[in-house]
Order: structure tokens, then sequence, then C-alpha cells
DNA sequence: ACCCTGAGTGAGTGACCCTTCACTCTCTCT
DNA sequence: AGAGAGAGTGAAGGGTCACTCACTCAGGGT
């Protein structure tokens, strides 16, 4: 007979991902340690293991976690877009992404991920969840090539502003990079 | 009496800090011990900390010393250009760039910066090479501001593009986004 | 009543790593 | 010749971390 109920380790795995973002997204890969995921999941360092054997495994299950949060979003912006010709559709995706990534967690896990996308499986999970996100963009707004390509860009250019801080920071040079990068609400 | 002759501390230095840069680009901050360093520098692990006495300072020498080479490209680029348009130095300068980071050496080690900019020195050094970077390519050029962003915006995706190892994948995903940033030579 | 499966853990292990410290050796200056 | 400064190192300490293992406990089928 097939199982009616989810058993409690396919029900405790995804609550443990959700704790594996917030905690490598802080850290970073090598940063960050399994006995840190399992105090924020209120399970021991061993049951964390016991339901991800090895270390990238928490955190490709915590990569592919931000990515559904990421194309989610950017799926929600689109249905919200009064424009619906493709440069429209793009920029309300490119306002909901900003909003998304208020808090940096999802951000930094994605700079931590190509920090350590020499590991093959990180590697691997990486591309699929930008193939997931490229593939979207392009097929819900209708863009052209180049027009997806830069809305990419000009999310890499939002990475490094958060991650290096660069909204703080006053002079010429940090101004003409963050000019326009911030949607209005 | 003024020295004149470098004491060979002084002279190790940058060989140190070159070492560095070659071991961080390869494994990141976390990922790296200074007996890596050391090792690739020739000398002891304690010696490297005699020099640089805290590990955040060797890494910091390392950016340095990455973003030195950067800039000393982009004006290489920048005077070899024939069409000395803002768009046309700007053009020959992320040629420069992308010949400069054809070994990922210099690339890896920005992204892993971006990585671990939260600890404050790194952070610092981060923000201060890219103000370089930003400075040069908006005076020598002479672009205006948008033209300047767009050019570190694709940068930022010639960053992902190498650290996913994109380029070798062949779907039509990864080719809109490699599309067009791999100058010619 | 009995057993068996799976959730969950405490304690440990072997390895590694940053940093310190006392030490040696080789110049240079007097 | 003697002293002193600085280059450079070996060894060890104190701590951390990924991962293992033997174990307990609760629930459901027979």
């Amino acid at each position: 007979m097939a199982r009616t109920v989810l058993s409690t380790a396919e029900l405790r795995m995804p609550v443990v991902a959700a704790a594996a973002v917030q905690e490598f997204a802080r850290g970073g890969y090598h940063g960050t340690t399994i006995a840190d995921v399992a105090r924020a999941a209120k399970i021991s360092p061993a049951y964390v293991i016991k339901l991800y054997p090895r270390k990238e495994q928490l955190f490709v299950a915590a990569l592919e976690a931000c990515f559904d949060q990421v194309v989610e979003a950017l799926a929600a912006g689109a249905d919200r877009a009064q424009d619906t010709s493709p440069d429209g559709v793009l920029y309300t995706m490119g306002a909901a992404y900003a909003e998304l990534i208020g808090d940096r967690t999802l951000l930094m896990l994605q700079v931590h991920a190509q920090s350590v996308a020499d590991v093959p499986e990180i590697g691997t999970a990486l591309r699929a969840g930008l193939r997931e996100v490229v593939d979207f963009a392009k097929s819900r707004s209708g863009g052209s090539d180049e027009a997806v390509q830069r809305f990419i860009a000009y999310g890499q250019l939002c990475h490094l502003v958060v991650t290096a801080q660069i909204d703080e920071v006053p002079e010429a040079w940090a101004r003409l990079l963050t000019e326009g990068i911030r949607h209005p609400a």
C-alpha cells in the first residue's frame, strides 16, 4: 500500500533546507558549519547529516530553495505588469526581484554559490537555477535575447552593489553604479 | 641615513601577495589556508604570518594586487583603442579585460572577495578597488554615467559566465548569456 | 504481548588550521 | 672580533569541524 502521509523526515527536509538558506547566506559554504544549520533548524547536527549526508548536498538543497523563490517572485512580478510589452514585463520582473532581495539573503546565497561553483554538485545546481531563471524570463516576457541578457547583466550589477554595500557610499563612482537600479515602489 | 636598498622583507611581501592571489583565487578566503600560500611562496607559514599578521590582511594584499593588474590592463587597452570615442574606448577596455581574465585567476578572486565582503577590511579593500576601476573607466573613456554603468554590469555578467562555466554549456539559455561578451581578438 | 522500522541524539574521532613562541642563522656596523 | 638586528623556521597549542556510531524511544502492524 502506498504511503498516504509524508514521513516526518520528508516534512523536515524542507525546513532544514530553509534553515540552510539563512545560514549559508550569512557565512557562505566554508564559513558555515553543519552545527549552525542544525541550531537554526532546532535539531541535532547528527540528524542534519542523516537527512543530507554530505555538506554539499545541504548547500545544494539551499540553493534550489533559493532559485525556487526567485522564479516564483519573477512570475508574480510578471503577472502584475501593466505594460505587457517585453521590456515592460522585464522591468516589472526586475522590480519584483529587487523587492525579493531586499533582505540580502537570497542574493548573498547566489554569490556564495558562484564562489564555490567549482564543487561539481554546486556548479550543476547553480547552472540549473540560472537556466530556470533565464528560460522563464525569456519565455514569460517574450523579449529578445539581447533584452534578456541585459536583464541578467543588470541583475548581476545589483548583486555587486549589495555585496560590496556600495549603496551606502555617497561618492560619485558609487552613485554612478547604483543609479536607476533601485526600482521605485 | 635613509635606506637605499629595500629589505628582503619588503621585497618578499609582493611575492607573497602574488602567491596569495593564486591560492585565494583557487580556494576562496575560507577554503584556502595560510599553509597553501606559504607553500606557493616557498616560505614557512610562520613567516607568512610575520609579514601579514592576520589572514584578512593577506587576502587584502592579494585583492589590491589584483585590482592593480586590472586597472593596468584597462589602461593598456585604452591606449590601444583606434576609435577614441567614449564607446570605442570602453569597448577596447572590455576586450583588454576579457583577455586579462582569460585564466580565471583575477576574476575568481574578485568573486571570492564579494563573498566575504562582510569582513570589514575586505569590504573596504573591495570598494577601494571598484572605485579605482570605475573612476578610471569614467575619466579615461569620457563616457556617460550610463555607459560606464553598462560597462561594469556586463563585466559582472562576464564574471557569472566564467564562475558558473556557462560558456561550456551548449543550450540556448547559456548561449543567450554568453553571446557577444567574448570579444574578438 | 512482541517486534520492527524509522526519528532523533550524545559522545566521540581524526583531521585540520590559525596563531604563538622560542629559536637559529646570516649579515652589517662598529 | 663582537654585538645587534632582522630574516626565517620548527614545533606545538588551542580550537574547530565534518562525519561516524552506537544508542534510545515512540508507534504501528501482527
